[in-house]
Order: C-alpha cells, then structure tokens, then sequence
RNA sequence: GCCGGAGUGGCGAAAUAGGCAGACGCAAGGGACUUAAAAUCCCUCGGCCGCAAGGCCAUACCGGUUCGAUCCCGGUCUCCGGCACCA
C-alpha cells in the first residue's frame, strides 16, 4: 500500500464547490422540522478576521452543523458590525473614504470566512452601515421616543479628546477610554440617552431564567445592574420648602446621623447655596473637586474632601440641625446623590468624620469594643440600637424594618429598591454611524423626522478632520432642513448612534434580512426566535448582551418582538493566547489564520482550535500541536485510500466476525455514543474529537489486504467517521463519504445511531480492590455476580499475596464494575 | 472590600449519581525503514525504590465523612475574571 499525501487544498475548494452548487446551507423554513438559531457574534470589519473570529466560528459552525445532521431545521446567518471609529481613523489618516474602507474589508474578510468552509446562509447578509439597516435604528429611535425611552438631557459626561467623543459610563475602564486607553474627562455637554433604567428591575430580576447562560455572565450582569435594598430618608432645609432626600442601605443607624453629604453636582445644590453665608467659596470649592475628579479618574480612590456648605438641614425625627458638607466622594447618578453621615457605623462617614472634626455618635451596640467613649474606628457590623428614641433596644435588623415603616407612616420616607444601572447615552459625536433622526426648530422645537422620511441618509462627501465635534455640522446640506412641522428653517441633529445600537436588534434582522416595510415580520420572528445557541466572546457580558437584552424587551412591548429575552443558550468561548497573553498587534504574537490555512487547510485549523482546549476555556496557541490534527486528517485520509485500494466489496448482511472485529465494532459504536453524548451536553468537542482519534487508531489496527470481514468493518468505521467528523472537519469528512461511495452531501445526512447489538461485550473488566486499592482487573462476562466474582477474586494469585495474613471484614459489590474487600489484622 | 471561577505529568488536557487518576494530543527518549533526510511505523514516557515480580508516594495545602475521595463537607493558600468612594 502506498503512502499519499493528503492533498487538502484540492479537496477542500472541491468540496466549497460542491456546497455552493448545491445551495447546502440556504435556509428554508420547513415546518416539519424542529427549528435551531445559531448565531455567533458578527464581527468588525477591521480588515482580517484574526485566531479569535476562527475559533468563535469553528464553535458555532460545529454547533450548526450537529444540530442539522440531528434533523433541526437551521438558520445559521452572518454579517458585519460595520459601523465605528476605526472606519473614520483609516479615512483621516490615509484618506479613504469610511465607506470604501469598511466595504473592501468586509469584502476580504467574507473571502477569508469563506475558505474555512463555515455554513452560514450568505443570502442573509446584513451589514449595519448600510440604509437598508440603519433606518431601522432610526424607526426604533422614533418609537423609543414617543414612548418616553429616549430623551436629552444635559449633564457632565465622559468625554475621550483622543477619539473627540462622548463616551457612555460603560465604556470607561478604570479612567480610561475602553478603545484608545486615554484618559477621560469630564465635560458639560446634552446628549440623547435611552432609559434602560425602566428595565432595570426586569433585567435583574429575569437573569435567574437564563439557565442556559453561564453562570459567570449571569453574575457580571447581577452586579452591572447592582440592586440595592434601602430606604429614602426626607431631611427638610432649614430656609427652604421642601426637603433633601439621602438614600441609604442602613436605616437603622438614622440616629447616628450627625452631617449630611450632597454630590457637587447635584442639580439643587445651586439653588440651595443661593442662601448660604459661604457661597462662593462653597461655589469654588464645587468647580475645583470636579475638574480634579476628572483628571483623577484613573487613580485608586481619591482622597476625601468635602466643606461646609452652610446650608442646614434638620433631622426627620430629632430634630436636631444637621450641617450639610457637599464631598467629593458622594456619586450623583447613584441613589439620591445625598447621603447622611453616620461616622459610627461608616468606615467613608468615619474617615470624613475624623478629617473635618465632625462628632461621632455611636448607635449600634459593638460588642467588641474594649471600652466605651470615642471609637478608634466604625462598627459596621449587627448589634443593637441605643440612643435610638423609641427604637432602642431592637436589633438592628428590626431596627431597620421599624425605623422604614414608621417613616413611611410619617410621611418622610419610603423603602425602595435602588440601582447602580444608568440610562444609556447614546450620542457620539462622529461621522460613521446611524444619524439620529431629530430636527431642531427655532420656533416648534425638537420635532421627529417623520416616519415617511426615513432613512435619514448618512452623507458620502463628509470632510474628516479627527478634530473634535460633529463633523455632519461642516455638512451644510445635510445640516439644513425644512422643518416637518412648519416648514421653517431648521438644523438637523447632527450626532450619531453609538454603535451598540446597531448589535442590539441584528439577530432580529437575520430571521427577515430583506423585509423593507418593517425592521422584520413577527410572523418570521416568531418561527426563528429566540436564538437557540449564541456564542461569542466573555467581553461582551455585559455592554452587548445587557443592551440586546434590553432592545428585546423594548421591542416585544411594542408588538414587534415575539420574546422577551433573544438569546436562549449562551456559550462564551475563551480568548486565544500565545505566550501566555491574547494575541494582539501590539504585542507582535500574532498567528495569520490565512498563513494556516494555506499550509495546513481550513479543517486543520478548525480542528486543532476545537480539540486543544474546552470551548469556555483560554486556548494556548502552539503551532506544533497543530501539527498533530493535521496528522489525524492526513492518518485518516491514507486509511480510505487504502481500503479503496482493495477495490469494491460485497455486504453480507448478518455475517459472523472474528472476536477481534467484533470489538472494532464495539469500538465504532461506542464512539458514536461518546461523541454523540459530548456534543449533546456541554459541546464538550475536545473529548468528542479526543474519540473519533481513539477510533481511528482502533482502525489502523485493521489492515483491509486481510480479507473481506476486514474490508466491511472498515467500511463501517470510516463511513461512521465521516459522519462524525463532519461538524468538526467538514471537508474531508465529505471527500470521505463520496470516496466511500455514499450519495448525497454528509453534511445533510442522519446523525448516525448506535447499534445496540455491536455494544454488547463477552468480558469486561472488573476493578479488585483490597482496601480500596486497586489489586487486580480480572476479565469477566459483565453478568457475572458477586459470588462469582468473589471466588474469582480470591482465586487470584495477587488478591491471596494481598491478604496473606489479614482477616476478610467485609466485602463492597458493584454490579458490573467492581469488588472491595476490606480487610485487616485478626 | 464585595461577587464569581479555577488549582491534576515537561505542556494543552481527560476522568465526578464517590469506584482502575492522567484518555486524546504535543514535546521528549529509543528503535525500524532510508546512502541520508523528510514522511511513516513500532516501543517508552507522573515521582521514588527494585534485576524482576512488585511496592510506596502523588490531583495546591491541612483536616473530616466513607469500604473507597480529583469528586462531598470544614478550614488555609495561590492564581484568574468581574464590580468598586454605590451610602
């Protein structure tokens, strides 16, 4: 038999072609089928799809591929995130239009996607940066509008001078600018936001449901959304009407409270101060803490600093007056932007407390505490209320319940539920993204484009300076506009989406990509959604999932979405590394998927990143491992050819085979059944192609020049392991399959099924333990008892040397699998 | 600080209704074929002791439950990820 090389380019562009003729992975609903929607996250088109993309597609395209060979009706789409800043950098600095430079990516990188044989339906490519899809996000922009979602608002906000744009708290990393990595700052600027705060309790609150997400995403985004059970305290002001209301989580230290703290930014604090005896100072003070707090964004924790503000307030239920410090630790986007200090049971109000001289006033009985007068520190655990009025004596969990209901029966307060989630702001003042579909008029106001008038285009001819601002504002013709109402002179908003609008509904699209009335049918929707299987990278836990999740809820309340939650099971696939950090540029350890591709093919490379590690975990790259599935494919492929050399055979049904036969049998069948159960699970596909190896070295062991039996049971192995590849390396697994003389295309073939009869064994192995330790393996039929088994077991030599001298106590029987004899001295 | 997750050979990793620890692959060593190399094939491959038969130790560490623990329970250490002046 001659050795042949594995001539993998030929098969694999015979095989693309062979799928392409045959419209193999075009989506048809076929109600006789139960349906499966597997997605994974579209990519960027930065240019060339790197280890990262291969390795998420490998995992979905296997997904795919199993659940269409185990009879679902599939819909497996892709397309391009194709909106963002690196669009307008690479126009800026090399002077190629967003558009061209976005289209020839998506056009080399779709080619490249296309060499590694993934089955996506490419009928149903969207690409976000076109109209047929961004006025779909100024439609929804309307809706979110007339529902009250979607408002502006003035404020303090992230501001990247880097990337010249706002930047939503999200998308801040340690004081960062989460794609340039230059410091943020603060800026005073009205930008439109989306109120996800609405969905907040629903978001949280429904995570517990996703039980096909990991629990690690679940976590990440129970603590974004943060819930915090508390209650609302009303303080009057002493000069003023009304009241300032704190926040806090603790209730039961109220009588504790000896200074209230406001956020410098808080919206009344100007008026307030109005009538303090310190105002400009009060006013300085405010304007310095901010500028400082931006520039020490990125800094630990910022030493604390407040001052008096003059203001007084008194306590809601002593009475007392109570100064009001405006400090720079106190979050204005978080609970009421007021807190009252309690340096007692405070580590924060303690520390702040000993800076500024204010009193201590302890509450909470410490039970630990040495001595009793001034506190070296805050007790911030249980005890029991003192000095607390009618309140004292309760523990301070009752203390909590009862302080909250009789400041509620009072009037002065209220027990809520407070979040750490904020509204989403969504303004950017680039070029490259969807135009939000507002006019300004100096006599209506803020008027809508109407409906009719979508899309908003998105101008060509826009000069990009890099400069900072709306660069649609230099546009003067997109600028100018009737207005819808008046028809007076008006000026368009000129800031765009951000671009996570765009991710936020696109698995939507793909069940209805060229309806042109509606952003897609609920009738399409309903057949295809939720997305059964989505997978992706843990990066976007929270940002990308949170606002998909938010969007379907959003959506489905309008009619349109037929669920509330898009995407059913959720895998997160691990980063690729190579020594020992994530492949990157910068960092020069970079592998080409195309250099790969090219000396290996497309199959080598799709099976080395789904059996080197778990789908979840991190992938160490070596480019010697790689070279062992290229050796498995090539083992595999020299194994057909040499049982096509014997020429054709005949099948004898019913034929009695050799015991050693038998068990390749066996061993073929029970592959099917491990590799079927890895993939069922967990998509355990590391230990499903860690079998299909197992099964071809059994398979080697069987040489087809022996005779016909020989021939037959290796026509079964191979055809069973073209089947069985066919998810992982679907190329070979095809040439196979018409090599073996088998009709049609693997890939819509039957998932094969186990053959009950070719399990069965004449002997199996039982384990002999003395004590627990493993002492003999004796090969016995798997019917055998324990009785039999135990005159086996002492029958045997090593069993009789092993207790030699000890007494039998007692003996453990597992059916089928195992004896322990316990044993030990008369 | 709070919340998650993980610690198994030289390396990537297997194995848990508690039952042979290290499947599969990489690397390494030895051998066959070859003038030679590549490719391919065969053997060895957790550590220690032993000529061998075999024995002892070993799943981060300490303890517990059990006939039996990588798996269950309690404690400790380390690493990774997320959030963080959130009241």
């Amino acid at each position: 038999m001659s050795q042949q090389p594995y001539p993998f380019k030929e098969i694999e562009s015979t095989v693309q072609r062979l799928w392409k003729e045959h419209h193999s992975f075009r989506t048809e609903i076929n109600p006789d089928k139960p349906k499966f929607y597997c997605l994974e996250m579209f990519p960027y088109p930065s240019g060339r799809i790197h280890m990262g993309h291969v390795r998420n597609y490998s995992i979905g395209d296997a997904l795919a591929r199993y659940k269409r060979m185990r009879g679902y009706n599939i819909l497996h789409p892709m397309g391009w995130d194709a909106f963002g800043l690196p669009a307008e950098n690479a126009a800026i600095s090399r002077n190629i239009p967003p558009a061209t430079w976005t289209t020839d990516n998506i056009a080399h990188m779709k080619e490249q996607l296309q060499k590694l044989g993934l089955s996506y339906d490419w009928d149903r490519e969207v690409a976000t940066c076109l109209p047929e899809y961004y006025r779909w996000n100024q439609w929804m922009f309307l809706k979110f509008l007339e529902r009250g979602l979607a408002y502006k608002k003035g404020g303090l906000l992230n501001w990247c001078d880097q990337c010249a744009t706002v930047l939503a708290n999200e998308q801040v990393e340690e004081g960062l600018c989460w794609r340039c990595k230059s410091p943020v700052e603060l800026r005073s600027l009205e930008q439109w936001y989306l109120k996800i705060t609405d969905y907040a309790k629903e978001l949280h609150d429904t995570l517990d449901d996703l039980s096909g997400w990991p629990e690690k995403v679940r976590t990440m985004q129970a603590n974004w959304i943060g819930p915090s059970g508390g209650t609302r305290i009303n303080f009057s002001i002493i000069g003023h009407p009304g009241h300032l209301t704190v926040f806090t989580t603790r209730p039961d230290t109220l009588f504790g409270v000896t200074f209230v703290t406001i956020a410098p930014e808080h919206e009344e604090l100007k008026t307030l101060l109005s009538s303090s005896p310190v105002r400009e100072k009060a006013e300085a003070f405010i304007h310095e803490t901010l500028h400082k707090r931006a520039a020490e964004r990125n800094m630990e924790v910022t030493e604390k600093e407040g001052m008096d503000s003059g203001i007084r307030l008194l306590h809601p239920l002593t009475g007392e007056e109570v100064a009001l410090w405006i400090g720079n630790f106190v979050v204005a986007g978080y609970g009421t932007g007021v807190v009252m200090g309690v340096p007692a049971h405070d580590t924060r109000d303690f520390e702040f407390a000993r800076k500024y001289g204010i009193p201590v006033k302890p509450v909470i009985s410490n039970p630990q505490a040495t001595s009793i007068g001034n506190p070296e520190e805050a007790w911030t655990g249980s005890g029991t209320l003192m000095d607390s009025g009618i309140f004292s004596g309760l523990s301070n969990e009752e203390g909590k319940q009862a302080i909250t209901r009789h400041l509620e029966e009072k009037g002065l307060g209220q027990s809520v539920t407070t979040y750490r989630l904020r509204d989403w702001g969504i303004s950017r003042q680039r070029y490259w993204g969807t135009p939000i579909p507002v006019i300004y008029c100096p006599s209506c106001g803020m008027v809508p484009v109407p409906e009719s008038e979508l899309p908003v285009l998105l101008p060509r001819n826009v000069s990009l300076s890099g400069k900072g601002g709306s660069p649609l504002a230099e546009h003067p013709e997109f600028l100018h506009v009737k207005c819808p109402k008046c028809g007076g002179d008006s000026r368009r908003e000129t800031d765009t989406m951000d671009t996570f609008i765009d991710s936020s509904w696109y698995f939507l699209r793909f069940t209805d990509p060229t309806n042109d009335t509606l952003p897609f049918s609920r009738q399409n929707a309903s057949h295809w959604m939720p997305v059964d299987q989505y997978v992706g990278g843990v990066e976007h836990a929270i940002l990308h999932l949170l606002y998909a999740r938010f969007f379907t809820k959003v959506l489905n309340d309008i009619g349109l979405s037929p669920v509330r939650e898009p995407f059913k099971a959720l895998l997160t696939q691990g980063m690729v590394l190579k020594d020992g950090s994530k492949m990157s540029k910068s960092k020069g350890n970079v592998v080409d998927p195309d250099m790969l591709i090219d000396r290996y093919g497309a199959d080598t490379v799709r099976l080395f990143t789904l059996f080197s590690a778990p789908p979840d975990k991190d992938l160490a790259w070596d480019d010697k491992a790689v070279e062992g599935a290229f050796r498995f494919l090539g083992r595999l492929s020299q194994k057909a050819h040499d049982l096509l050399a014997q020429g054709p055979m005949d099948i004898v049904p019913g034929e009695l085979l050799s015991p050693a036969l038998r068990l390749v049998r066996t061993k073929i069948h029970e592959t099917i059944q491990d590799v079927s159960r890895d993939l069922a699970g967990d998509a355990q596909m590391n230990t499903a192609i860690a079998r299909l190896m197992e099964l071809l070295n059994t398979l080697s062991g069987v040489d087809p020049q022996t005779g016909d039996a020989e021939r037959r049971v290796l026509h079964e192995g191979l055809v069973t392991m073209a089947t069985l590849l066919s998810p992982f390396a679907p190329h070979l697994a095809q040439h196979l399959w018409s090599q073996l003389g088998q009709k049609g295309m693997v890939a819509d073939t039957a998932w094969p099924s186990v053959d009950p009869e070719a399990l069965k064994r004449d002997v199996v192995a039982f384990v002999v333990q003395v004590n627990g330790k493993l002492r003999a393996t004796l090969m016995l039929p798997p019917a055998t008892g324990e009785d039999e088994l135990r005159e086996n077991a002492l029958g045997d030599e090593r069993i009789q040397r092993t207790l030699e001298g000890l007494v039998i106590k007692k003996v453990v029987y597992v059916p089928g699998k195992l004896l322990n004899i316990v044993a030990g001295p008369a």
